[in-house]
DNA sequence: CGAATGATTGAATCGCCCT
DNA sequence: AAGGGCGATTCAATCATTC
């Protein structure tokens, strides 16, 4: 059974902060000793929004290898012993993502890091259990080791994969708009450049060696915090190491869980998290795009008198047109229906837009009504 | 059982041109028709060099897709592409590789190409195989598909992974010194950039339309046959499609083994394979793909740290102002966006260079983003 | 004839709310 | 739970058409 790893400083600096929703629950913004499954197992049914994890892949570091059925494994060589390991890693990945997927809110979505030793085997496992791949992410490094004995091409990627829970869990959070308007304003690919973890950022031991040996760079995490959680949520890290995904969460207003069993990397990240200044809400909003807007019906837009029932709007190219209905329906050549069935109808279309697709004469120019419901929507958010 | 299809011109064709090692076998250097796994079993063992797979790829499609134009996206819903269940497609995945297994020599090296809705599986399969995984290799594309409805990241890349046939096989050939020559001196990465196959490259039916759904760019061939065969090798490739394996292979002096179920795609593959002129010897340096240019987005400064959320940046004569938020957009005044759009709507302006026209404090001056993102460009120019 | 503009297209697991 | 209405959503490149 895992025990709460209790934390008073941290938790004393997390309580001070400006993250939105007061977290009371004992096991939120600490970090848990134990195995990851029975500490997973410890927590509440769909209690985090998100999870990033990034489990070992190597299960064959020293000791020696049993096969299911308790016999030992005597030759690493030999085809059977290879299969046998596969099988451990695959129950072993088994075990804590179907822990992790109790843990994870229907709306969350869980991230996976991994190289080509584990990430196959972690991809299917996670199809296998029903979760539903939204998109692999390339992780391509600016500086990766070189390989040494130009036997291979240069390892120079990770790869993660970021999941929902289920096909037909459609609420997780993607913040594409703040994405897009933050790459150039063009939509962000599934391949992204960022520097390895080294320099100031890599945590050291007093003896100056790396703390821990596969520390993700905070730039990472950033991103996949900033795409698929809001303020306030809590991101959970079943293998938390150094602390990193604490540490971001931590700074950019979202709660976090870690579960580690080490006591050497507990005691780093949690000093590490201890020292990380969270920021304030105006520079954690996130912006977002029309889906997020209050929806302001058509006739709203006849009754305020924006619109006059008998006045004409055509599309751009004034190759149709329709009249305005005192009930907020538009009318032509007999057909009748709200400005997107009537503006899918006449261009013999299955759908279409009809806040941008039809148009207002204003003076000499034509006009979307999309920019009339702006002016209703800036007089709704005066009135807050 | 497969028969073998004989290709009277091809097979002139391909005698007659300059690639090492007549090859008299009647399979070499043409196209099988048939199922997949009889058409392998009916070759010998240990008789290719290399293998070259791009398999179906079992894409779970909902129902149609349309772009914000009201346009349909022509999906790939051929009936080749539909499995019952992962189950079947283990199943399928495991026979083809094990009929491949037998055909590959020890010393040559097995490519599959995939996305993230098999290649997981895939790998796993391979492993379980005791295949060895040498590298996973990205494909970015320089042109993808967008993400129509902006609830993903762009789909921007597919996998490949490069294996020998088993842990102990290091016989396989890797022109190392040519592919680091080639790459001004630097080795080469497990990330690739290269367009997708458009233009005159992709082959067209009678009617206009795509010969195949999805042919593959003959650059990534000519990167994957230069890395992993000498001049003379056989490459098998049994989902031939439209034969661009066979193409790139001819062309590059390379012998070539089709397999291929559809009469369409084999006629349109002879054709295309029967017009490559095989590249004289000197001819055969390795193909460099595109140079990417460095493209820096502005969450790029903000991940790394370089601008901090609520910083203040401001014009060059200080009249508007605006604050970082950690999603990489700005705001000023309750509106936010990107640089670009945001230093637009301050001025009054259609568009703007957010880059030029936002300064941040240094010192006593104030200096232009863009600066900083010259200090990003010359870390980042090295992945490039 | 060249430049500017518009149309087309590519391996895609692509919406959300209310009734 | 299924169905219907609202109404949001695209990047790069190749061709075709117009100026």
């Amino acid at each position: 059974m895992a025990s709460v790893f209790p934390l008073a400083d941290l938790k004393a600096s997390v309580k001070s902060d400006s993250r939105p929703g007061s977290r009371t629950d004992s096991w939120v913004d600490t970090i848990i000793k134990g195995d990851c499954v029975s500490a997973l197992e410890a927590l509440p049914s769909h209690s985090v929004d998100i999870i990033f994890a990034d489990p070992p892949y190597n299960l064959q570091l020293g000791g020696t290898l049993h096969r299911p059925d308790q016999s030992l494994v005597d030759a690493v060589d030999d085809e059977w012993d290879q299969f046998a390991s596969f099988e451990a890693y695959d129950a072993f990945t088994r075990a804590w993502l179907l822990a992790c997927r109790r843990v994870l809110k229907p709306t969350g979505s869980i991230w996976v890091i991994g190289s080509y030793h584990n990430i196959f085997r972690v991809g299917a496992t996670l199809q296998d259990l029903n979760f539903w791949i939204l998109n692999d992410i390339i992780w391509r490094k600016t500086n990766p080791m070189p390989n040494f004995k130009g036997r291979r091409f240069q390892n120079a990627h990770e790869t993660m994969i970021w999941a929902s829970p289920s096909a037909k869990a459609k609420g997780y959070t993607f913040n594409y708009d703040a994405l897009k308007a933050a790459n150039e304003d063009v939509q962000m690919r599934s391949d992204w450049l960022f520097p390895i973890c080294n320099g100031s950022e890599r945590l050291k031991g007093e003896d100056g060696k790396k703390a821990h040996p596969t520390q993700k760079p905070e730039a990472l995490l950033a991103r996949v915090i900033m795409a698929s959680t809001k303020p306030g949520d809590i991101v959970l890290d079943p293998f938390f190491g150094s602390g990193t995904t604490g540490a971001v969460a931590k700074r950019l207003g979202r709660h976090f869980v870690g579960i580690e069993r080490e006591q050497d990397y507990i005691d780093a990240a949690a000093a590490r998290i201890a020292a990380v200044e969270p920021l304030g809400k105006a520079e954690l909003t996130v912006m977002t795009g029309k889906k997020a807007e209050v929806r302001v019906a058509f006739n709203v837009l006849v009754e305020s008198g924006l619109i006059k029932p008998g006045q004409v709007l055509t599309d751009a190219k004034r190759r149709y047109s329709a009249i305005v209905r005192a009930d907020g329906t538009v009318a032509s050549g007999g057909e009748a229906g709200s400005i997107h069935r009537l503006g899918a109808k006449v261009q013999g279309l299955d759908a279409c837009n009809g806040w941008t697709f039809w148009h207002f004469e204003d003076g000499q120019s034509l006009r979307p009504i999309d920019d009339l419901r702006s002016v209703i929507r800036s007089d709704l958010a005066k009135a807050e």
